[in-house]
DNA sequence: AATCAATTTATTGGATCCATTGTTCTTATC
DNA sequence: GATAAGAACAATGGATCCAATAAATTGATT
């Protein structure tokens, strides 16, 4: 599966999370061949990765729709996250850090430190944010040593808000979601402590607290019970 | 994906999970295609959908190998399960049992009385606990209200020893057997309760514990590093 | 006019064909 | 004799073709 094939998957994943296309929306395999000016193997390829990663499902007999997301499986989908990835940082703490991924946690913390000393932060700021925390996730769930727990972690992160390395901004009030993620960080550093104190049942409380910011990201409070973005 | 297609999953998928295709072995389309008696187009569709559920993952850059599966592996699979089935018990607890829910639950600790009250259990009575085993542990996945939980469990119930309805036996001891399953038993009784009562961090925790009984299911314990079933 | 049936059309699933790429075997040169 | 380069081969990815099935439209009958 290498070039096209792959180049639809995630093409038609982008235009799914985007919003062009609609939850409910069908797709016929022709359509979105011609729509993506290839022929319609690779699409039917891509229509059952989609479909394994819970994009799209079957409507009823025929075709594939796009997967239609209310409220509560968004927020589930964060618990999912943060029940995988405590799992991930108690696994860590109880096998002790190795010096690589403890020096890799604590550039997290330092970058962290240092770009919410800023006074005036700016839109590349929230994007840098982006960056440092994927890295810091990225360490965990690779940190706890099991291809097991990465595989699944990584299965479930094409749903609407469930990737910790895809945050939504608004871009509108820098400062006001800057704070936001302020807090991001400060739950980084307790769960930084915990592991390297080796504390596994307390590094996988705060992973699963800290699951929850993504309701605060997103502005979630207030979503609608349809998503309809 | 109907018909020869989802056929040629279900059967690679038995024929790794029995052994028949050992893992780190090579398998190419048009051997399979040949050895299913059906074209290469179906199988090449089989063989995404079984690298998305992790059986098969891509050997270098040519064609896919069966993947191959630690005790570590096996270990944090049932640790997924149990963290994720812990969290649907968790959100059924908090949002109060349906009667029909209840009363099914109700059934399968019902069953369970009965089938343990034999005095002499034969080969079939672990069968029958397999089925009502499987029927508990349905309803709370269902039950959980939430079809981004139920999915998720569903695609980590793929890799072996890691689903709740495929329990394997040793038949040749089977009231040393029927042993182990009776503690099985009485966890469910002390969940239900937990459920009932809607305490959720309980049930959750009880859920929890619950999944590491697969080690003794499938007699984990002394299972070798590396799994060559 | 409404409903049921039949025919036609459109769409998906499977098979085959072609091209590109990776691998391996052979040969030639150092 | 060993290594490198080239050629032959095998296997995957993409496109096209054919068959089977579901949906839709039209026509006929009540």
């Amino acid at each position: 599966m290498s070039g096209v094939s792959k180049v639809a998957v995630s093409t038609l994943r982008k235009l799914i999370s985007d919003g062009h296309l609609k939850p409910g929306e069908k797709l016929g395999e022709v359509q979105v061949a011609e729509m993506l000016g290839v022929s319609r193997t690779p699409i039917r390829l891509a229509f059952r990765t989609l479909e394994q990663e819970g994009l799209l499902e079957k409507a009823g007999k025929q075709g594939f729709v796009v997967r239609a997301f209310s409220r509560e499986d968004v927020i589930c989908g964060l618990e999912i996250r943060g029940v995988l990835e405590g799992l991930a940082a108690r696994k860590m703490a109880e096998a002790g850090l190795t010096v690589t991924d403890k020096a890799a946690l604590q550039q997290c913390i330092d970058d962290g430190d240092a770009l919410f000393a800023k006074e005036h932060p700016t839109e590349v700021d929230l994007l840098n944010w982006s960056e440092i925390n994927a890295r810091f996730h990225g360490v965990i769930v690779k940190g706890a040593g099991s291809r097991a727990i990465a595989d699944a972690i990584a299965r479930n992160s094409h749903l609407p808000f469930a990737s910790s390395d895809s945050i939504i901004f608004d871009t509108r009030h820098v400062d006001r979601e800057f704070r936001k993620l302020h807090l991001a960080h400060l739950q980084h550093q307790m769960v930084f402590q915990a592991l390297v104190m080796g504390e596994g049942a307390r590094a996988e409380m705060l992973m699963r607290e800290h699951a929850y910011i993504g309701l605060r990201y997103g502005g979630l409070f207030g979503l609608p019970e349809a998503l309809e973005s």
